[in-house]
DNA sequence: AATATTATTTAGACAAATCTAAATAATAAA
DNA sequence: TTTATTATTTAGATTTGTCTAAATAATATT
């Protein structure tokens, strides 16, 4: 099965939407791939055509095995290379998402099973997020809640779900980043907005529009 | 200049064949790019607009100073890839050539000059050409000659000229790679057929057609 | 339940890159 | 120099992926 850039794009976007087993709505997904409905309805009758979606009119879009199977190994090569570029070329974490956009579509087994070994055969991205073995198997991902919704009080950053330019620079300039311990010291009802402390820092306020986005784990 | 993956394989291909200063002919490119003449016409009417080459119909082409560094930049980005692919990755030299082909259409530069860094800033690549430094200039290659043409007896093995995957394979199998010393023991003219000889090895005969891809200095 | 709103699809158009077949220009051969 | 051959271009069609505007379906509101 060959894939064009754009219908990989198309396939990786659904699987990250695809959160539990509830079918992507086609305005969510021009949404996320910044293109109109219209233009969804178009490829997803040429993806059901190759029997990589399900797709009814009016009912949403759900990946098929194959789609699935499809997803996982284009969601395997950006996170090795989102690997390569912060680990071997010393990128920081939020330069290299738009970079490995780029780079997962050169679609070779070899190279990708030849990166993966030279970097060790890493299990998780610059971002937390688990990559997938050659066999699109994905490690179960620890247990994790965002930010805003965790009743822990002493808490890791485990990852973070919006890979955008913005937002991770945001962090950075924070000094929050993978791994980093940070303490709940009160949720604001009124603004909706949480005051944090790390380590060796003066408490900070981040907004709930953020907070969701961090995962953490209690430590 | 935002240039697609096709305008920039038709600028490197330009670049390719435009030995010294004489026009490359529609043919020649529509053969090298594997597509038809009258794609090669419509392109170029294209790539003239922007200003990225000289053209006048019936005339031939000839890159313009834009084009020449856009065309430097593409190979620049081939090389390095080729280095990285052959010193970490492993890659075999002759195995390289279409994954860097792929890889080279990713436009950053920061991308570009950290992977130039990264790999000790080669200045050859895996084939022995020149890499372009991140201003476009080239550095000088060493004097060099095709294997069919020299005089000289004793000789190394500095760069192929043809990077098909078959020849490079051909010359994996009989040992003969960059810095390969040989000897050349006779030229048959009969067949145009070239006697050598590697260091502890059998003698062996290679045809014409191959030798003129091999490039060698005296040593 | 009727109406308004929102989501989705269809129809028709467009740009990029290619193709085939036919026309024309340049070059080589007689 | 006329004719044949080869190279190049044009005209018109095709494919992929996209778009806008209009039509239709689903959902929410009154």
């Amino acid at each position: 099965m060959n894939l064009s850039v754009a219908e990989e794009n198309y396939i990786k976007s659904i699987y990250k939407l695809q959160e539990g087993d509830e079918a992507v709505s086609t305005n969510a997904l021009a949404y996320e791939l910044d293109t109109k409905p219209a233009s969804v309805t178009d490829m997803a009758k040429k993806l059901k055509e190759k029997k990589l979606i399900e797709y009814e009119k009016y009912q949403g879009i759900v990946l098929s095995s194959d789609g699935r199977k499809a997803a996982l190994q284009i969601v395997r090569r950006h996170r090795l290379w989102e690997c390569f570029l912060v680990d071997k070329l010393l990128f920081s974490w939020e330069e290299v998402h738009e970079l490995a956009e780029e780079l997962e579509h050169v679609r070779s087994e070899k190279l990708t099973n030849r990166l993966s070994e030279f970097l060790g055969n890493p299990v998780l991205d610059p971002h937390g997020d688990p990559i997938p073995d050659a066999n699109g198997k994905l490690a179960k991902p620890r247990p994790q809640t965002s930010l805003d919704q965790t009743n822990a009080k002493r808490l890791v950053v485990t990852a973070v779900t919006d890979q955008s330019t913005a937002l991770l620079a945001f962090l950075n300039a924070k000094g929050i980043k993978l791994g980093t311990q940070l303490e709940i010291l009160a949720h604001y009802e009124y603004d909706n907005s949480i005051e944090i402390k790390l380590k060796q820092q003066p408490a900070i306020t981040i907004s709930e529009q953020v907070a969701k986005h961090i995962m953490v784990r209690p430590v």
